[in-house]
RNA sequence: GGCCCCGUAGCUCAGCUGGAUAGAGCAACGGACUUCUAAUCCGUAGGUCGUACGUUCGAAUCGUACCGGGGUCACCA
């Protein structure tokens, strides 16, 4: 129950009964807004419809709002009707709206906030797609963090969600890991390997790598040619850094269903030559000459003709090569083929998670999913700036004196998979943060995750203490839903529920704006709101949640407590953090 | 030089498809523990929303130009 939804359908309904006539009414009012006021004087929902829809009514916003005012004020709901500024509607309701909304949180908890926005449609999000030439780092989790949420979250709303990895498995990287791992081989063989070359990966990651391919072939492979040894042991390694990044994913709560790898995409007949065809048919594709960039010295620019993609008439700044100097394709057209058969498995609603230092990618990509989808899909690109790790207000360095990267694991082993995913949620995704390990371990309200979480563990204990207190009181979740909500008569009582109140409208912006970090702000409000209320018992006994003397009171209480409690829940759910019923 | 992101209180950041007097935390100052977990709460103070024009009933939000910070720029993936 989105009361400021339902709200939306009652302007309108009431829009409607003045303008009978008019059939672009609910085009008009899409423009418009139903939202809950900060100021608490101007009601608990306001609307600025009226400014809006003058216009093309042919009124003024004052006398619209007047209007609307006569027919709405004989809504049961509604016991006030105010008319503000330059045409304003505020809504004082009845607190009756709100009991509803506590009964209906408690008849159902898991539908609360939920919607059905997807209506079952498919989306692909692409996230993570680390290269598999070893662990995960730090670099990569702000993007896995984001692209979980977000499938959550989408999934919460009705999509029917398929979360993908990318593998780029086909570039000479695969080739340079495996020759890194044949050192490691050697080494695990008894041999002195001395420093690890330059251009090869010196990861310690490939040791364990090459001593398992030392017991698998033994000797076999120690004197024969690279030709012998490399399409042997390249997929073997691949296969074992796929396995460290499952790995890794697995300690932040991540899973993908889908895992595509760029090899099947190339070969003969293959996607990539499909999709050029595709595109050469459709006059996409031509042989030509690319002005160098501007502005940096073009020490090495070779002025050649080559395969371009009019990437420029879908947006992008420039047309993109298709094809290297060397004959094979470039990464771009494999990525061509990659989104058409994205699209081909049909998704239309695509979006793509990377990292900053991809956001020169975003608009050949849009270009490309327009191009192979003939505008029929398109490609949300989102962006997560980067993360600088802090300890005490300081920054350090990312990599490690054996020159392996601050992973997933180190982050994860050092201040837990919880406060990794929630802080990495706490912040826009398209803003850079500092990641302050110091911090984050304290358990204050500087630290978010520990102060929504306990607000959850408070709930419980409440609950768990009128359990104690009053032992022959129904608490049941049916008998909450039964309890006379008349008794949370209070202003703050009345605040707490409207807070509640706003859930199903934070999801359905945060998924429309494809911004989970809106689910983790709502909830540091709602744990605020809960903290607030507790303390204030302590000054007023009116406001306690367990009042023995009080059966009916704390009935009700402990209904809009339960109501906070699933809230959280839901909320750090969605997120992937844990919601613990007691801090230990 | 082109493109993308950022610029909001001393610090770290929110600000909902343009809405009313721009919010929160930290730091500062002043309060609240015979309590349902004080790991908490309440109050005070603090802002030319980078700058300048423009769009309109209304701009932190949209547009243009500039300033400052970060990222990125064919034949790597």
């Amino acid at each position: 129950m989105d009361i400021f939804a339902d709200f939306s359908l009652r302007i309108l309904a009431a829009l409607g009964e003045l303008y009978p006539d008019r059939e672009d009414l609910c085009e008009l009012a899409e423009r418009s807004t139903v939202e809950p006021p900060r100021d608490p004087s101007h009601g608990q929902v306001s609307s600025n419809i009226a400014m809006v829809c003058a216009k093309s009514l042919k009124t003024n916003p004052r006398q619209l709002a007047s209007s609307l005012k006569e027919i709405m004020i004989t809504d049961e709901d509604i016991s006030d009707i105010q008319i503000a500024g330059p045409g304003f509607l505020n809504f004082f309701l009845t607190s009756d709206i709100w009991y509803r909304v506590l009964g209906s949180i408690l008849e159902d908890p898991g539908k609360f906030g939920r919607n059905d926005m997807g209506r079952g449609r498919a989306v692909n999000v692409e996230f993570v797609s680390a290269n598999p030439t070893g662990p995960m780092h730090v670099g990569h989790t702000r993007g896995a963090v984001f692209g979980d949420a977000l499938a959550s979250l989408l999934e919460f709303c009705g999509f029917e969600v398929t979360r993908e990895y990318y593998i780029n498995d086909a570039g000479g990287q695969i080739d340079v890991l495996a020759r890194s791992a044949f050192l490691r081989y050697r080494e695990a063989l008894g041999q002195d390997i001395g420093e690890i070359p330059p251009g090869l990966y010196p990861g310690e990651y490939l040791i364990p790598v090459g001593a398992e391919l030392a017991r698998r072939f033994g000797s076999k492979y120690l004197k024969a040619s690279e030709s012998k040894w490399l399409p042997v042991f390249g997929p073997l390694v691949l296969e074992a850094m796929m396995e460290l990044i499952r790995q890794d994913l697995k300690l932040l709560g991540v899973s993908h269903d889908f895992f595509f790898s760029e090899k099947v995409l190339h070969g003969e007949n293959g996607k990539i030559a499909q999709t050029l065809a595709a595109l050469e048919r459709d006059g996409l594709v031509y042989r030509g000459t690319l002005p160098p960039p501007k502005g940096k010295p073009g020490e090495d620019w070779e002025d050649r003709e080559q395969t371009l993609f009019r990437a420029t008439s879908f947006g992008d700044d420039t047309d993109r090569p298709l094809v290297k100097s060397n004959g094979d394709y470039t990464y771009f057209a494999a990525d061509i083929a990659y989104h058409r058969d994205k699209f081909l498995r049909g998704f239309t609603d695509q979006i793509i998670v990377l990292g900053a230092d991809h956001s020169g990618y975003s608009k050949r990509l849009q270009a490309a999913v327009r191009a192979v989808s003939g505008g029929k899909a398109s490609i949300d690109v989102k962006i997560c700036q980067i993360v600088r790790l802090m300890r005490d207000g300081k920054p350090f360095k990312m990599s490690k004196r054996s020159g392996d990267l601050v992973t997933v694991r180190d982050l994860v082993e050092e201040v837990g998979a919880d406060v990794v995913r929630f802080m990495l949620l706490f912040r826009r995704n398209e803003a850079p943060m500092d990641f302050d390990f110091a911090l984050v371990r304290e358990q204050s309200r500087e630290n978010p995750v520990f102060y929504v979480q306990y607000a959850h563990a408070r709930a419980c204990s409440i609950a768990r203490k009128t359990g104690e207190e009053m032992p022959g009181l129904d608490t049941s979740l049916s008998a909450l839903a039964g309890a006379d909500f008349s008794q949370l008569s209070s202003v703050e009582d009345l605040e707490l529920l409207q807070t509640l109140a706003q859930w199903p409208r934070v999801v359905a912006a945060a998924v429309r704006a494809h911004e989970p970090h809106r689910v983790a702000f709502y909830l540091y409000d709602l744990a605020g709101a809960l903290h607030g209320f507790w303390a204030r018992g302590g000054q007023d006994a009116s406001l306690r949640f367990v009042n023995p003397g009080q059966p009916e009171l704390t009935k009700a209480r402990l209904a809009m407590v339960t109501a906070i409690q699933k809230v959280l829940e839901q909320g750090l759910n969605l997120l992937g953090v844990s919601a613990p019923r007691e801090l230990s």
